[in-house]
DNA sequence: GATGAATGAGTTTTCATTCAT
DNA sequence: AATGAATGAAAACTCATTCAT
């Protein structure tokens, strides 16, 4: 569904104009991002938006803040899937896992999480929407195991690693073969969810201890 | 255990200096790439390995040679685990599966794989050792698959997929808590290789399809 | 006379200021390469126009651009001053030739034709100037023929080779004396043009087989 | 005849070796500077001769005194020919002349006078030559005049002058067209040398005033 | 609001030169 | 004597950012 407007909220409204250059100039990053990494040249990101590299200047401060929304609505995204996991659960909370992965399977061309090379989303609109993924997803494991549906030691964190990593780009790879490999993943990868005799799983770091380092199941440097 | 020097086959001897430098620089650059993407800049690779940048364009005329020298020893850590996976899949072949996927999360902080914004491996090394990989796994599955021990529509490809998955760097996670990440993942995963009435996959692309984009399944632009 | 802006044909009008820095880049670009060869470096000849390296970069994308538009500029003299002999060539059709030669050495301070160490004028632009040249001094020199003013056996090729060399740069000598014995060259030169029983000439390589190398009677490499 | 090995009088013998060496390095500097200036790369001469470009700094301990060795030999190369139009200045003297310069025309694609960009030659062994040179000219040029062979107003400058243009590297064309228009060039400049009611010239800068830009009629910077 | 232009500060790349083998 | 290797310094080139139109 997605009717929102990713980005636009909490700001003076645009004139139609300048709405669109935001929006192309968003959508020319997204893109370029899972191209080229966070660090791609912004002139680049412009030409690609088709409009000069002091309207995305104008629009966006400097390349955090561009690089800052892009990632917000990436996770605007997660988030949205989680709600609807969530209003699927009750049928079927197992399927609604899946669902939600494949979700973001669904949408991976154009999404962008916090990614290699790239500074961090730690505004306040970023902290409030990672604080509200986290307990959706809980509630939906929540009712999967009370009904028998799922291992019992899987915790949101992995499915959100598991969301990660089946959205990382795969350079290179046509968009549709990496979207089949990744929807064959995230299928086996819930099967290992079911209830079957599971092998227990090793320790997860804590919530508190990844949300110390701020985001989605991501590591490095 | 990988007791092959990477990267140094088929070349007149270097100098012991020389040789010397030359691992540090393939060391820095590893970790270089996984920080800051493969656009990272030669210069702090050459000063992480303690050498002056035109040292480093001796060794590596641009920095395309540097990449796939470093992707090119990747691989190989990826063939000489599947090997070692061969090895021991006599025993217990799913454990096999298992063991070569964390043996690639063991080595994930060094170990890079084609990256975002980075070119890729082309030359006839390159094939050579992707042409290597495929046949070892798809006997480990073989095997597997005549004990019963997996889901029988699982592929080399999705082998290889998960290994580049949870290899990705997690920028900003501490490698700690990446590594145990990473491994439940492998665990969930491999729980949903076992043949307990799995529902069947999607297709997925051929292996033909996949190497004419040249790569470990990595999409992209 | 030389009402031409040089290099300015074909192209986006520039703003006032940009227009300005482009012509001073283009002066400081002939004389170093006058002084330095064509490798002479691009931030010595930013420097000398007064702009910022990056500008020179902003018009010219590269050494080869630059060369290519000084060249370029070089021709479009020497079809000026072909086009001013073949006016003046019916009151005394020598005496034009004379001209046509003295006039480049007029212009040797800043005139650059294809030199040592430069890539070559081979657009389309650099083609269609060439080909205008030869025709006009053909014209010349068949008026003089027929008036029985000029050797026979001299074509306009010759007129082209003693142009391009009287105009190479003499490095270390003053302009003054240069230009001095630039002058006196011609003068002889022109002198052994006239039809006082000439021994004949060795054969001439075709206006074609020149033309095939593209350029003003240069050779090298 | 030219028995002389160019550049190695007053020099420690050296081993046979590094005797061939050092003429691959002048053999290699040469054609190099005549290609792209004597700004050309060291060790794309040490790379064309052959050698490693250590070896070249040992015959040379910088470019400046490889240039002047090449630079010497060419002036050694114009005392030879000066010492040959005057053994046959006797019999004919314009004859002299135009061998003298046709003599050069010979030695092009080998010969390297002082050329733009380049530093210049100040040792003693190079004025010597210099000084020898012009005084053979001068009696070449004496005794055609007495003979009336040719104009009174020409001087030895106007002859170095020539050799050195027709010796200019002509870029990108052909040796041998350079060549065929280089000699039809002395052709027609001899012609025009014939006292056959010359024009008179204009003045010569003086040998004097040449001298103290110490070259080979050569200007620029 | 949008753009062409300019610039300072990198980063890449090359090259002369020296050193150790 | 010759060479592989290393390096500092320069030059080529790119890019983020600001300014004037």
């Amino acid at each position: 569904m997605a009717s929102r407007t990713p980005g636009d909220s909490g700001r003076p409204r645009l004139r139609a104009d300048a709405a669109r250059n935001r929006a192309q100039i968003l959508a020319a990053a997204r893109t370029a991002f899972r191209e080229l990494g966070t660090a791609a040249p912004l002139d680049e990101i412009a030409r690609r938006a088709g409009v000069n590299i002091a309207t995305l200047y104008r629009r966006f401060p400097d390349r955090e803040a561009l690089v800052q929304q892009v990632v917000l609505d990436g996770f605007a995204t997660v988030a949205d899937a989680a709600r609807r996991a969530l209003d699927t659960a009750p049928q079927d909370p197992l399927a609604a896992v899946e669902g939600f992965l494949l979700h973001l399977v669904g949408e991976r061309d154009t999404l962008v999480l916090p990614l290699i090379g790239g500074p961090v989303a730690t505004g306040p609109e970023a902290v409030e929407l990672q604080g509200r993924i986290a307990p959706l997803l809980e509630e939906v494991l929540a009712l999967a195991r009370s009904r028998g549906a799922i291992r019992p030691d899987v915790t949101h964190m992995d499915l959100i690693t598991t969301g990660a990593l089946v959205c990382r780009p795969m350079p290179y790879l046509p968009a549709e073969q990496a979207k089949a490999l990744a929807t064959r993943h995230v299928r086996i990868f819930v099967d290992g969810l079911r209830p079957n005799d599971p092998r227990p799983l090793p320790p997860s770091p804590t919530h508190r201890e990844v949300a110390a380092h701020l985001h989605l199941g991501s590591e490095g440097d």
